[in-house]
DNA sequence: ACCTGAACACCGTTCAAGT
DNA sequence: ACCTGAACACCGTTCAAGT
């Protein structure tokens, strides 16, 4: 993704996007803002759990289809206005479902945390989600277990049923993750 | 950091570098795995729930010193000794601790995602952590609170007393995590 | 074996010049 | 106003040449 392929893929010649952008970064600034455009908003008058489930679910999505906005996140810091739109939304949500700020900014930042921290995961992962290639990943890891034996065994318990695939970790640890959150603001609401 | 910075901060001229690493993937691969040597391991004997923070603090520390490190992760699948190491003694922590294999692994994949998110997050932010430049960020917003009335409303609230400061999330969000496998846990061991 | 300089095909960006 | 080509200072990598 370079300036000048980018212009080739516009079949406008190469440094004619200076006359419209800044500079590269500028431009990826607005690459990345177009990727948050797409993730769905949540519902004003949804109840909170689905509302970020669904939100998690389209995050993951989107994010897993452009990977390199991701990467965005961590050198741009200034947020584009979908990203804040989506922030305005969700804090939304939370609050009308009786959360105090302190406890929207801990769902917030926990769940957003590892949405990002997921999809950065699994774009990473040495083969394609789903597929039924992690079976010979994990023979692949057996071969040295003798220095890691932890790591065969569990593999190894893992993967006896052959039906183990590590994208449905994400539903697993979100679940998790709001099952905390719902425990806490029951709590607060005491 | 490119292999010519590289090598001029080692006092060896430009292109030396090719005798001892195939190519600039290979060093990043290795520059990586250093990265992941200095975050903690688990003791074998400790308490799993004591181990997993320790870890999981290690980590972020680690990480957010090496922030290129990150992005290693995405876009470099073959995992180093160092890490499967890590990855070695954590499963067995937690499988000593009474956890299933499938259990492990979500706490596993759960937290790694979390560590992961909030470092990217944090290494995203518009100011150094700490230092109260957090208050300034919120003027900053506060400026488009018409669009954004959420965000001002949540923005006010939490900064009112001053003393927010979004590092503390970490300690937050991971404590809700480690609830919910707990919780888990004690569910799957009755 | 180890290092090096020149060279190649790329970058992002600037700038003077075209329409 | 919008586009363009040449140019500059960088990349990663190759390769023939040095010790």
């Amino acid at each position: 993704m370079s300036m000048r392929n980018v212009a080739a893929e516009l079949d406008s010649e190469a440094m004619s996007l200076y006359h419209h952008v800044p500079n590269k970064d500028a431009l990826l600034d607005g690459l990345a803002d177009w990727a948050f455009l797409q993730i769905d908003l949540p519902d004003p008058g949804a109840p909170w759990r689905e509302s970020m489930t669904a939100r998690a679910m389209s995050a993951r999505a989107v994010l897993g289809r452009h990977p390199w906005a991701l990467g965005m996140l961590e050198s741009r810091p200034n947020p584009g206005p979908a990203l804040l739109r989506h922030h305005d939304r969700v804090l939304g949500c939370l609050s009308e479902a009786g959360f105090s700020a302190a406890l929207a900014t801990h769902a917030f930042s926990t769940i957003d945390a590892f949405v990002y921290g997921f999809v950065l995961t699994e774009a990473s992962l040495p083969f394609a989600p789903g597929e039924g290639a992690e079976a010979s990943f994990a023979a692949d890891v057996a071969a040295s277990a003798d220095d890691y034996p932890y790591i065969a065994a569990h593999r190894a318990e893992l993967l006896a049923d052959g039906s183990y695939t590590y994208a449905d970790e994400f539903a697993v640890g979100l679940d998790l993750i709001l099952d905390a959150i719902e425990e806490q603001l029951r709590a607060s609401a005491a």
